[in-house]
DNA sequence: CGATTCATTATGCCTATACATTAACGTTTA
DNA sequence: TAAACGTTAATGTATAGGCATAATGAATCG
């Protein structure tokens, strides 16, 4: 699992990884003054640009910060990140190894009330799309999914039965770049969820709550996702961000 | 809010953006081909370098991908994907404004058990420290905080007292630079947490856990804090990572 | 007719150079 | 002594060109 790339591919990720490195073993401490460019280039017999190109990736990662006629130097961590992966429903049950499916439970076009409005940004009046779908992981009830769906920005919704496709995933494909916000919530179960998730009222579910923006920041979806706490685990990984990301 | 930067800075950055914008507003579609760097060079009226940087950018994002001969094409967003952020705890009872203190409750030198071992990647016997705490907001619990400290990664952890930095904190000064894996779960509060968060036994709290690991991924600390439910939310923001960043 | 060779094309990576911008520092001047 | 000025070291941005590599298609040869 650790690095084994046998060549060391290009200089630049050469140069890179080396200082990389020397920060991420806490060699070169938060602080710590980066040589210049003019000696980095001695040290690796290379042009300016090549290391200029280096530094600028770092910092673009925040991994060093570059100060005119001081230097660049090692930035201390904001704070602890992570990146988060939130995969597709059917593709995180397909990893448990276990046959997906799912159903609509519910399916209305109509009015975004006061609330909904607010949860998807808008002022005026817009016609949603709401939906409700149950997930299962074999006969297992894995995740309950209360969705609205801006009619405005993606009206071919409004004649889509989501019987092949599960609503997340047709709009991921109709719409493929989006931002996100999200929010992570532990609750209590109410009757409706935990009557379709098969627990007792009351007992822990994740909650996950999505909207989803297009570049031009309209809204396109809100989706809540619960699911019973127990039996579901997010999973997040890394600190820093990788910067050069080598073998995949 | 939105970005309104006066000056459209450098060459760079404008191609960088238009071509973003053109994939994040669908313009260019999953698998659209662009521009080869030639005609980006004609068109931007630059030279080639310049339009090759912007494209590496955009490769090292995984907006495009690149292949030889055949060109750059819009990628296929992976799925869904967020980064989160998981502040300091002290920096997080901040941003509500409320006062915020801390506890030590209990702190123990001692031999890793067998489920502690695995929990930290070990296989040999280690030495840690076993610390509780409790983070609060203004009168109120805010989180409640199980730790291990790898002595063997950290040894001066063995002297300190935690009575002026919390040891999250404390750690992070120390291992400034760290990998991490997050493990994000709603369950029950079982009798202890929920005696020391004041809420009742059962209620739905949220646990995130959390390995640290440094660069050479020998365990540093092991932590799980358990936030009360319905109070706490965590949130992440974004899907395609942002490439340029322009205004801090 | 099929296999090999070869040129073309487009990316990937690098060098060398240039000038712009900034900020720290030292020197001069009021 | 302090403000004004110039110098210079560092980064920031860009140009112009080079060789390497991989895929594709066309030309050539057995």
């Amino acid at each position: 699992m650790s690095d084994s790339s046998p060549q060391p591919q290009s200089l630049h990720q050469r140069i890179l990884n080396d200082i990389q490195q020397l920060i991420l073993t806490g060699a070169w401490q938060p602080g710590h003054k980066i040589p210049v460019e003019h000696e980095l280039m001695k040290q690796y017999n290379c042009s300016r640009m090549t290391v200029s190109k280096v530094l600028t990736q770092l910092a673009h990662a925040r991994m060093i910060e570059r100060r005119r006629k001081s230097g660049s130097f090692v930035s201390r961590p904001h704070s602890q990140s992570a990146v988060l992966t939130i995969p597709d429903i059917k593709t995180e049950v397909a990893a448990l190894g276990m046959p997906y499916s799912f159903e609509v439970l519910h399916k209305v076009r109509r009015r975004a009330s006061a609330e909904e409005r607010e949860l998807l940004g808008f002022e005026r009046a817009v016609s949603v799309l709401e939906i409700e779908c149950r997930h299962l992981a074999g006969e297992r009830p894995f995740c309950f999914e209360q969705r609205l769906i801006n009619l405005e920005a993606v009206p071919e919704a409004a004649k889509e039965t989501f019987e092949e496709t599960a609503p997340g995933a047709w709009l991921l494909q109709r719409v493929p770049w989006t931002l996100a916000e999200h929010r992570i919530r532990a609750t209590g179960a109410e009757a409706r969820s935990a009557k379709l998730l098969g627990i007792e009222r009351g007992a822990a579910v994740l909650t996950i709550e999505r909207t989803t923006r297009s570049a031009q920041s309209t809204a396109i979806t809100f989706v809540r996702l619960i699911y019973p706490g127990d039996q579901h685990e997010l999973v997040a990984t890394f600190s820093p961000e990788r910067v050069g990301r080598s073998a995949q």
